[in-house]
This record gives C-alpha cells, sequence and structure tokens, in this order.
DNA sequence: GATTCGTGGTG
DNA sequence: TCACCAAGAAT
C-alpha cells in the first residue's frame, strides 16, 4: 500500500508534499471538515478557511459567531462549535500547540477515535489504527469480515508500525478512487489478489450495512418579515437558532413549529397580514425531509419592532444562512 | 447502543 | 429521480 501510495497519492491543500512536515492544524481542521463530507466540497472551504484563520490561536481569538457563518452551507454545525472550544483549550492548556499523543487529542472537543487516530497518525507520526468508512470497506472486502469490532481488529493487523498516516491516507485513496462502494475498480487495485471478496465475486456484499429507517415528513412554515429603510434599502428579519440541536447556533429565517401537517401561520414573529406564497421550499435533512411554507409580510418602519436581526436582502449571502434557508431567500427572491 | 446531528455528489 | 453515501461525534 505505501507503494501504491508513493506513485498514486492524491495532491489535497491539507497534505504535506513528500519530504515536508505536515501543519498538524490543517491535519486537524480538514480531517474536522472531512466528517461525512466529501473531499470535493472541502477543498475550496479549507482554502477560504486558512487564508482567514491560518493557525490556532487565530481560531481561538476569533468571534464564533463569524466562525458560524464561515461553516454554513456545510452542515453538522457543532463541529464547527466544537472547532472554536477546541482551538480554545489548545491555547490555554497546550501552550497553543495541538497535543500530539493519540489520548490527548481524543480529549478535544469534536475528536472522536477516528480524528484523534488520524491526526496522531498523520499529523505526528504516531502509529495509530485509523478506521474511517473507507477502511472500513477496503479491510472488510480484503477479510471478508463484517461488523466494527472485528473490522478494527483486521485493520490492526495490516497497520504497518512505520508511516501509519500515508497507510491510512492510502487507504483512504484507494477507497475513494478504487475500492468504491459500487462498481469498484477492482482491475485497478494493488490488494485485488489478496482480497476475500474479490476472491468469491461478492465486493458490493461488504460492508455489511445496516437497515436504514423511512424518513419521515415534517412540514412547516418560514416567515419572511421585511421593513423598507427611508433610502429605500430592505431589511428582512434574522434570528439566531438555539445553540443546541438542529442547526444550532445558526443564523436563520424565523421558523415555527416542524410538525406532522402543516402548521400555517402559528409561530409568527410577529402579528402582520402575512401572505402565504404559492411555493414551498423542500428540504432533506439526515433522518427526516422538511417541507416549508412561505409566508411574506411587510413592517413599516415605525411600527412595533421584532425580536432578532434586521438584514439588507442585498446582503443576505453573508449572513451565513444553513441551506435550507438559503434556498428559502433564493425562492422569495425570484417572487 | 440507538439517535441525532446537514449537505451535495452520484449511479 | 431518488436512494445511497461520505476522511464521524456526541449524547
Amino acid at each position: 500500500m505505501l507503494d501504491w501510495y508513493d506513485r498514486h497519492r492524491r495532491t489535497l491543500p491539507w497534505r504535506a508534499l513528500p519530504g515536508e512536515r505536515p501543519d498538524p492544524y490543517r491535519v486537524w481542521l480538514s480531517e474536522v471538515m472531512l466528517q461525512q463530507t466529501t473531499v470535493a466540497t472541502v477543498r475550496p472551504r479549507f482554502e477560504a478557511w486558512v487564508a482567514r484563520w491560518p493557525d490556532a490561536a487565530s481560531l481561538a481569538a476569533a468571534d464564533e459567531a463569524e466562525v458560524m457563518a464561515a461553516w454554513a452551507g456545510l452542515g453538522y454545525y457543532a463541529r464547527a462549535r466544537n472547532l472554536v472550544r477546541a482551538a480554545r483549550a489548545i491555547a490555554t492548556d497546550h501552550g497553543g500547540a495541538l497535543p500530539d499523543t493519540e489520548e490527548a487529542l481524543r480529549a478535544l472537543p469534536g475528536l472522536g477515535d477516528y480524528t484523534a487516530a488520524a491526526v496522531a497518525a498523520i499529523a505526528f507520526g504516531r502509529r495509530a489504527v485509523v478506521v474511517d468508512a473507507n477502511v472500513e470497506r477496503v479491510v472488510a472486502r480484503l477479510f471478508r469480515t463484517a461488523g466494527k469490532p472485528a473490522v478494527r481488529a483486521a485493520a490492526e493487523t495490516v497497520t504497518p508500525d512505520r508511516r501509519s498516516g500515508d497507510f491510512a491516507q492510502a487507504m483512504m485513496d484507494l477507497g475513494s478512487a478504487i475500492c468504491t462502494p459500487r462498481r469498484p475498480k477492482c482491475l485497478l487495485c494493488p490488494l485485488a489478489s489478496d482480497c476475500a471478496a474479490h476472491a468469491a465475486g461478492e465486493e458490493e456484499a461488504y460492508p455489511v450495512k445496516p437497515a436504514k429507517k423511512p424518513r419521515p415528513a415534517r412540514f412547516g412554515t418560514i416567515f419572511w418579515l421585511e421593513r423598507e429603510q427611508a433610502d429605500g434599502a430592505r431589511e428582512v428579519l434574522l434570528v439566531r437558532r438555539p445553540a443546541k440541536g438542529l442547526l444550532g447556533g445558526m443564523r436563520a429565517l424565523p421558523t415555527g413549529p416542524w410538525e406532522d401537517s402543516q402548521p400555517g401561520l402559528s409561530g409568527a414573529p410577529v402579528a402582520a397580514d402575512w401572505l402565504m406564497l404559492n411555493q414551498i421550499v423542500a428540504h432533506g435533512f439526515t433522518h427526516f425531509t422538511l417541507e416549508l411554507a412561505l409566508a411574506v409580510a411587510r413592517l413599516d418602519a415605525h411600527s412595533a419592532s421584532a425580536d432578532g436581526e434586521w438584514w439588507p436582502v442585498d446582503e443576505l449571502a453573508g449572513a451565513g444562512l444553513p441551506t435550507v434557508f438559503a434556498k428559502a431567500a433564493t425562492a422569495i427572491g425570484r417572487e
């Protein structure tokens, strides 16, 4: 695998070139961004992030609201909150440098078993057994085995003592390009002659995935409340969502409750002359789907105010709205 | 151990 | 079109 990696490794912005020393901050940041997120999505976001916060110290000193806005659209927003928390812990408890052991990394918020092992191995050259979805798939096929404990034990047996970080990245590159979930390219695989699943012709049967539950549908209403400044500039009311839970801590358009049937105008931010648009915004979350009706109203500048933040409509792109609200804003903008 | 956390690409 | 899936973590 290491020979294959030396010939076929991808060049990625967070990855040190051969002979270079990796930057632990960049390795950590990339691993967090890549949690359940594709390389294609992460690449430009990583570049923009490190241009703005180039090291752990700058991130520790950052305004959390700006960090959350910078994460908008990436999903799993607890990752951004935990990045700030971890950066501050690094500043206060570790003298400004990332800890260099798997155990100490694992104690930082947002670093679980996978990420702690990956950073220890890739950034610090520690021997660590790195098991992500790619490694699980490659190892499950190689040994034709099932279940996370068995896969982990098998991964332990094939992880080298030296260059275990390169080994992990090699397995990820292999899983990404060759040992893919569907239609793996076994003719190109350096492990094909050793692969038990390939010998049995059952590559796609591994890894064994649990059955997925159906996603229920929920319904809600987004409230677009607008006011006009004396100079004619339009502003829309934004709110900040509660710190925990879905889209936690993110700037948002006001919504009412999300329920099993359309809740109409309940939960409106103010009593106003709401107009329901003849349009629905559909959005899929991990464990349910959401269909949102759009209600719009206008306040004149002298009427009662509403709780929240008035935001210039033509600057909404800079508000850091999660995708579902960005979709709604686009839909209303077309009206 | 099962749930709850987003989003975009892909076949 | 849509189910599947991704460099998972926290609770």
